[in-house]
DNA sequence: TCTGAATTTGACCATACGGTCAGGAAGTGC
DNA sequence: GCACTTCCTGACCGTATGGTCAAATTCAGA
């Protein structure tokens, strides 16, 4: 029986759920779901099979956990916008830190992308519960701003979308940018005046 | 013995061929290289799985075939930029074509999101083959209608990232546009009025 | 140190997968 | 119609995969 839901993890159950999340989250992000093995997880946890299912009750089961962790964290940067700042230096400094997110969490960043792209098959219900109510009132601050005279007038969804796109760009793109940009080192610093400059411009009323 | 290259092919195997390859990229795009299988292809073409290897070599022949064909109209947009033509209006003519490619090819997007988000496992050499020279030659002109100073001056390398991750983002993450833009028809409408102020905006001297 | 619970493992299983093969069905040219 | 090639299929194979289980080992508390 895997541990309970009622029991507080030991030092070991912590310990070893970590490691094989973190095996899991490589193996994952770098084959999508099916292409990812147990087998693959196992051995770069270094725990034996039975032993990763012993604390987890199947493929499916890590791969939720690993999801809804992702989930908890990857928004915080859009939650973080603040409706009492300046809105061209909120935007500007959401853009920086979703870059930064890019950086930092490039596998989260990559099975985030794989879910989607595969067309969210165990994400859906989150994308709607999670995401949905948060992109909503996110998009209707930036429209009042908008309306308000403090931004130039874009479409706000269309806004994200494109902040989303380019930051995570350089993240789930990440073999080809290399390919382009060899011998530039610093591609993500380049990267954030680029991006600077673009919403900027975009953005000033 | 798969048919050979020396004899040209039959209207039979034109036909099964495509229907083969047609199945394989739904396929392909929606589960990754691994994720795939011959079966589904099988179910998904008509055709049984021995007939299918009668076609071709086997489940990685079909996919390098998906991928050679791919890149060989993939870049078309980017080639057709014209180095004689107006700077701003040739890079916004650029961003409508690519954009229209994702209206009109999101599977092949997809499949090249999902090749390249896997670290481009068969796809490297082509990259560096195929794209780089384009890529290289591409952001010299933007570089040089820069220093003309007939657009604004940026990263010509990070415009066309931008350029690429905003138009492949409403075909690579359709699954996730969808469900924040529930109940708009015409999302790629409002995409492509959008794209097109944000890159003036950019671009403009 | 003893004891019960938590942790770990080797052996095993059913299924699914990519691929093969011998032979049958269907075209094609004469 | 006949012969020859092309096209197609059912049955099969070796391997990989997700998962199980009984038994062994380790750990934590008294």
């Amino acid at each position: 029986m895997a541990p309970g839901p009622a029991k507080k993890p030991s030092r070991i159950q912590q310990r070893n759920r970590r490691r094989i999340l973190d095996a899991a989250l490589d193996v994952f992000s770098g084959h999508g779901y099916r292409g990812a093995t147990l087998d693959q997880i196992s051995e770069e946890s270094g725990l034996s099979k039975p032993n990763i299912l012993y604390y987890f009750d199947g493929k499916k089961d890590i791969h939720v956990t690993l999801l809804n962790q992702l989930m908890a964290t990857w928004l915080d940067p859009l939650r973080e916008m603040n409706p009492d700042g300046d809105p061209l230096d909120e935007l500007l400094a959401y853009v920086h830190r979703k870059l930064e997110m890019s950086r930092a969490y490039p596998r989260e960043s990559r099975l985030f992308a794989n879910e989607i792209l595969q067309g969210a098959p165990r994400m859906g219900p989150h994308l709607l519960s999670g995401l949905k109510p948060l992109f909503d009132e996110k998009t209707a601050l930036i429209q009042r701003w908008i309306d308000a005279g403090r931004l130039a007038p874009v479409d706000p969804r269309h806004l994200i979308f494109s902040i989303w796109a380019t930051t995570q760009h350089y993240a789930d793109f990440d073999a080809q940018v290399r390919v382009l940009m060899t011998g530039d080192k610093a591609i993500l610093q380049g990267a954030d005046a680029y991006l600077d400059t673009m919403f900027r411009k975009l953005l000033t009323p």
